[in-house]
DNA sequence: GGCCTCATACTAATTAATTAGTACGATCCG
DNA sequence: CGGATCGTACTAATTAATTAGTATGAGGCC
């Protein structure tokens, strides 16, 4: 059994994002947040949940009425996984070329880039 | 009508990589490099190129014998609008949480890290 | 009690990705 | 010539993602 998929699809992410923004949710919760951004049909979200539930991304616990959802990982540590299958797929692995292309895609703005500097510095002196 | 996908999935960049890397190629040319790192059947690869082909990424033109298939668009171009939809996607756009997350996930060598610096450098004075 | 609202479960339609089989024509080789 | 090989087109099966409709039940409100 190959060990389940911690990469997000789209959808799947902006709902993530969302329950990890507001804490533990309703499907309503999400919805109208989401509606903020789309037409979405309630029933769609509530899919898209049971599904997300399924994977292991969210965990549900029967509340007073509607069911309520909670993250079971940290964003930073799925986000993390994401980027590490990017890096992957697409960069062989080598995180470096990625970063290249982020300074040369102009991508950073000057401060940023001091920024990063300044991280690389302090990570060097650990 | 939407803008054309720029994005490749999993299979279809894996092929485009080949193609960027020996150049011009027909479909059996993909499918014996691609062979080399896991089974598949020839037919799928020409299914995969002539998708390829319809989505923009390929073009061909008739070889003596088979058709002979070139890239579009350069490998750097497509791979930068990847990082660019995935920073949209992931990160709202925004790519230094990106690098932040490669720094701290020690995704990078300390050798990796100094070239980043050097880069970083030799940017700032253009 | 009966209706309205809300939540859930079940169903389902559509689309894309992935994989590959089959039929058929061209060509090459003995 | 006649089969073996190669290339292509067409077909198709499976799976996952995305979206949403329908049925049904629980609780409240009039």
């Amino acid at each position: 059994m190959r060990p389940v998929t911690t990469t997000l699809t789209e959808q799947e992410l902006e709902i993530m994002k969302i329950v990890w923004e507001r804490g533990d949710s309703t499907v309503r919760d999400v919805y109208e947040t989401l509606l903020e951004k789309r037409k979405v049909a309630y029933t769609t979200v509530m899919t898209m949940m049971k599904i997300l539930e399924q994977k292991g991304h969210l965990k549900r616990a029967g509340g007073e009425k509607a069911y309520i959802y909670t993250p079971t990982k940290p964003k930073q540590q799925v986000i993390g996984n994401m980027v590490k299958d990017f890096i992957e797929r697409v960069f062989n692995g080598s995180a470096e070329p990625l970063v290249m292309h982020l300074v040369e895609a102009e991508h950073l703005s000057e401060t940023e880039c001091k920024e990063i500097e300044k991280l690389l510095r302090a990570r060097r002196k650990s």
